[in-house]
DNA sequence: GATAGTTTCATACATATGTTTGAAATGCAA
DNA sequence: TTGCATTTCAAACATATGTATGAAACTATC
């Protein structure tokens, strides 16, 4: 009958400080004392110092997961087995959004924590995010499913770049706000959504010669590379 | 007569380790020995270990940044002291990408570094990074000579789109190729960029209604934002 | 060529940090 | 209780790693 009790603490520790310090800047020490455990528990319970973090990461991006799959179902349900694009790109960046910007800051050291890991880069972490393109590839089928005939190149663009925004808007959150003086309001969670779903399906329904070649390059040389080493 | 030599290869040479297997993995001691110097050259050259990946970076990003305000010189200087909002937000992706997309020439260290500084996320780095608010208020300021009357936030939201776009496509470049399995090509860096800019001008000029009130926010939770004409 | 300043070198230092260990404590079943 | 399995604990371990040191080698100016 284990306990549980020391390996829960242990993981709501480590995901506390994790959240509020970095991964860099906390130690096994740390999430002991933090924990009130011994410090050889974390070995004990979960092998070592990197399957600790990957414990916590995989439950969270579970989560998250599971609620992108969910509102994609929802929204195919909805349709008639064929969701609209918008409604496919709404799922796919509004868990990650809500989750990492939600306004329940206080006690969601879950979402700090999904910022960290999204900021700072750690082997495990990197590790399971590899994993994450069959995911993505769930919401590549829905696109086409969606956008019949259209170019499958472009429908991958399309899908990184709403990634892209979603997760840039979550990085440098703490920038924008700087650079905007507190004009852009990173609180509006449902507004952010709105736009970046906006940007992506405009992304992805503008012009059909982009089907065909890349959008209007310009012949032109681009810029002037001086290039003087320091 | 400060030889120089030494200190050159040791930059050199922690580039070339440091893109290669990233900031985790590379010790001062692998660097010296890559460079075939002392251990203790790189406190004598450079203070510190951080000190020397800073000096590093440093290097390569003001390249970067003058690349980028040259451009955007260009462009204005074209338009009579106005640049459209099409070049500016060239100005401000292109060196970017070009840098750390461009084709493997003379030694693609540079660019693989970059790539690893924007992907890791050190702290002597992450302190630079920081100090880039002033650079991009510049291009916030084109911007707003260039469309004048536009609402602010808005500006700020497509100029932070613009970089995620630039950036996320740099940082998830490897996931990319694998998720559209080679269909993206990004080694057409002059396609990406029109593919950027494109998005980007078109998040920043849509509806003007978007410049009064964020963009057609529907009071309905997840209404659908039809928005196709760009 | 002597002297002073600069650079290189081998080596030592310090110590932070994940991991292991073996014993003690605890819990559970018979 | 007894005995077995699980868990906790203090301490040790190992060692990777950035930094400091002091002497030697080198360079240049006089």
């Amino acid at each position: 009958m284990p306990s549980d009790q020391t390996r829960s603490a242990i993981l709501a520790a480590a995901e506390r400080l994790y959240a509020d310090r970095g991964f860099g800047d906390v130690t096994l020490r740390d999430i002991v004392a933090e924990a009130n455990v011994n410090l050889a528990a974390v070995n004990y319970h979960f092998g070592s110092k990197d399957e600790l973090i990957a414990e916590l990461f995989v439950t969270r991006s579970i989560q998250t997961n599971r609620e992108r799959l969910n509102e994609l179902k929802a929204a195919e349900e909805k349709g008639g087995g064929r969701a609209s694009i918008e409604d496919i790109m709404r799922a796919l960046v509004g868990p990650t959004l809500r989750g990492c910007l939600g306004p329940d800051r206080e006690g969601s050291t879950a979402a700090r924590f999904m910022i960290r890991a999204s900021i700072e880069s750690v082997p495990p972490i990197r590790r399971i995010k590899n994993r994450e393109v069959d995911h993505l590839r769930k919401f590549a089928a829905a696109m086409r499913r969606a956008m019949p005939g259209r170019d499958d190149t472009e429908l991958y663009w399309g899908l990184n770049f709403a990634l892209a925004m979603a997760h840039h808007t979550i990085r440098e959150k703490e920038r924008l706000i700087r650079l905007s003086e507190g004009k852009c309001d990173l609180d509006d969670v449902a507004g952010i959504i709105d736009r970046v779903v906006a940007v992506s399906v405009m992304a992805l329904t503008t012009g059909d010669a982009a089907s065909k070649s890349p959008p209007a390059r310009p012949a032109v040389v681009h810029g002037r590379l001086t290039r003087q080493d320091l």
